[in-house]
DNA sequence: GATGAATGAGGCTTCATTCAT
DNA sequence: CATGAATGAAGCCTCATTCAT
């Protein structure tokens, strides 16, 4: 065994050192700005470290786009769409989805550069339009079923899903992040009323 | 007399189409991957020209935010906060504004890119944070009234305002321009729904 | 007219330096171990300024290697292979010849380069190559007539040819450049000798 | 004895492995191109164990060009200069050097490159400069010889023996190595021209 | 002795800005 | 004012060498 599992550690904690801050710097000043130099430093790794862990620049900008989306993914599709009361199960999921949104609101804003310049990210754009594709039809279904049940007021299943996203991004997008106080719980509300609710 | 009328409108026209093609590219590759000479070539002006109407880059970004907000405003203010039936004046805003965001989206990538990045592009965020503030503080007044008439649900006026533009924003992160079809107006059922209409 | 005459000229000028100084560099340290530094150092511009000229490094080595081959072929294949007398035409060219090695011995060694890593310069080694077999088949045409009339004993044309263009870069292989006196000329009677001139 | 007979055997063997892909990758690819990573890689090393028998990367080149040069050296040198008949050694000393030549043609490929760049290689150079003077010498011996017997048509014996060595040489530069056909063979009765035999 | 992660110097290339024509 | 060549700072990446395990 020619590393040990002491060595295979600290690697695998430098190597998660640097994707953190990657995502930090690639959030805050875009894929341009963040030099490799900087990343380094804020990781305290040495300039050639970094590409001992990520062969390029873009291959650790797409690690730091890609590996927290699966964090993302897991909380977002966390939802029964076949749940009894379908309104409830939207007003459960919303509430969540607020908080993790809230949570994950640095890489978010990184999601946010992507999307923002779908042609010079296409593949990491790519991959996040699958799964915003994924997470509209799943929600769409418990939408229609709420909407059979008569709790949601009728409009195009697609489109209020689609909505809700929109809103949940619009949010990450116009709020600025303060550490103090969470804004996010506040919009909790109007991310609902976009689905219909009667009553 | 040495520069005469014409000579003065087509330095006017240059000038116009070097923005024009400033903020398309900006807002397509972003302000690091768009050259001077990129947007040199695509007015179709010589490289060094574009520094005789922008004394540098940085300006010249400064401009390409700046010159188009005006139109912005201009078409978002354009409503009248004491408008005998708010829930009407509502609507019809809605619908005027979904239609200027559709017809600006280009412009609004530009926007998305200066609101994600408030640390790199400060000056150009201050700006657009004021007209934000402008808004919301405008467009609650006409909430407050509808609210007062029994026309609105209750909610804090000003996060219901904030709620509506950051709809407004993130279908224009979320959705993919597609020249032929508008599906922008499709979204306007439930930017009314954020307001909470009575019935 | 932008760029008046005498810019062109200063230009042409320019390119002209740097590329001398290429080849010279090239030829005494190898691709590698010059430096755009070094050339434009050597060629008394800027760094940049290299770049205006020649889009890569890579481009520069091939216009070194490509642009003097133009006098090379010139001066090679300035022969009479249908000459009355073929065996003087032999004596004649081969005299030629060496002093036309001997003045581009600079770049000769250049071409040794290309040559000894035909993998690593393909492009310029497939050109180099197609030139040598453009010379051996014009050469053995001569060499085919001398034989015909009795002049040189019998042996394989293109062989032969090849021998004597073999003995040529082996020449510039071996001999190190001394620039007061000239060792290439007394090379001239082996040179003849591969011919295998009868008497 | 803390390294035994066998450790030693297979340390002996590893280095003979590392220095013969080093031979290869450097007459192939050049000293730059010719990483240790490469080296290493193809010797079925680990990257730190060519340090463990090689100091440095030129100290790697250095033996790689010189150890090969004993077995050339005797090859070469293999000739009685006091033959009593000596075009007949002549003929058979070209012929046998023509082979080793052959045989040794990815070792003469790396020669080529320290000779075509004498000032970057300075050291490995004098040493092939020594050689080839000691080879000259002892050769020119033998055709004083050939000379004076009425053999050899008179001529520099230096330099007919220079010319011998440069057609070699040039040989070597200008044929493709083709593996399955053996070109070289069919250069000798040119190599034996050089010398002049009378008859 | 063997391994391969860590380091940082150095090279190519891009590009905003300057300025001579 | 228009043009585009000249400049050099700054970024990404490679790789020889070091060294801890």
């Amino acid at each position: 065994m020619s590393t040990s599992k002491d060595q295979q550690q600290r690697m695998e904690q430098k190597r998660a050192k640097i994707l953190e801050q990657a995502v930090l710097l690639f959030s805050e000043q875009g894929f341009n700005d963040t030099t490799v130099s900087k990343v380094a430093k804020a990781s305290g790794v040495s300039f050639g470290s970094v590409f001992t862990y990520f062969a390029t620049k873009e291959e650790l900008f797409h690690h730091a786009v890609m590996e927290p989306l699966e964090e993302l993914k897991a909380g977002v599709l966390d939802f029964d769409e076949e749940a009894e009361d379908a309104l409830a199960e939207i007003e459960r999921l919303v509430g969540t989805q607020i908080q993790l949104f809230s949570r994950l609101s640095t890489y978010l804003r990184l999601v946010v550069q992507v999307i923002g310049q779908e042609i010079r990210f296409a593949k990491q754009f790519e991959e996040l339009n699958a799964f915003h594709d994924e997470f509209r039809k799943k929600l769409s279904l418990l939408i229609v079923k709420g909407q059979k049940d008569g709790q949601l007021e009728k409009s195009d299943p697609l489109f209020t899903a689609g909505s809700y996203i929109s809103f949940l991004m619009g949010i990450r997008l116009t709020t600025v992040d303060e550490p103090d106080q969470d804004l996010w719980e506040e919009f909790a509300p109007f991310a609902i009323r976009l689905f219909g609710p009667i009553r």
